[in-house]
DNA sequence: TTTCTAATATCGTATATCCGATACAAAAGT
DNA sequence: ACTTTTGTATCGGATATACGATATTAGAAA
């Protein structure tokens, strides 16, 4: 996934950033972009993402029984995430007071 | 460019921000990133961008007299950044508390 | 005027989203 | 048992970043 953050891994960024918070599937993903931008991204999107995280060594399977697998992040997964975390805060320093308008 | 703010959309949409402050050549441009991420975008990153950015109606050239072609924002272009200013707060509404860690 | 430099522009290539379509597997319902 | 549903997965194709290399152009400097 090249470096995370450069300029177009804003999806890798926003999957490891919601399964930071919570162990979640690739429907559970699906369903939280919906609700934030409004579309539901096709699986072709989400699942291929998954799957380099977790090559990537970034997140791993929840121990689980059912047909849904559940994701959470590893501690090096966490440590990526502190990074682009910051690296995203540096880029886009200067939205802070956009959020008040739009949020 | 799509819809801008899709997911990948990001670069336009910071030189979208960046001219909407204050008119910019791609030099400026590439200088502004340097200083937010820490390395300089090479310009065959940055002056298609503003090709497509131009095509699209979106910016257009300042009157000059100079070898730096200085960009503004047309109000076309005023329109599709406030909008994709929003989707965006939409997608990372949760960043707010995380600008205060790092910035 | 010629040379140098800086800014613009294009090219070929690579990768990460994106999608819709399709396939598959497992749980759940009948 | 069979069907339906739901979640996972892959495929082919498209587009937007990305890069380094190269070319062009227009001031600036000599």
């Amino acid at each position: 996934m090249g470096s995370c953050c450069d300029m177009r891994g804003f999806l890798s960024f926003i999957v490891l950033r919601l399964i930071s918070r919570k162990s979640m599937s690739g429907e559970d993903i699906r369903e939280e972009i919906k609700k934030r931008r409004g579309t539901k991204p096709s699986p072709g999107t989400v699942y291929p993402v998954l799957k380099t995280l977790s090559e990537n060594g970034f997140i791993k399977e929840v121990e689980y029984a059912g047909k849904e697998k559940k994701y959470k992040l590893t501690s090096k997964g966490k440590k990526e995430l502190a990074m682009a975390t910051r690296k995203f805060c540096m880029i886009f320093y200067d939205m802070k007071e956009e959020f008040g308008r739009f949020c």
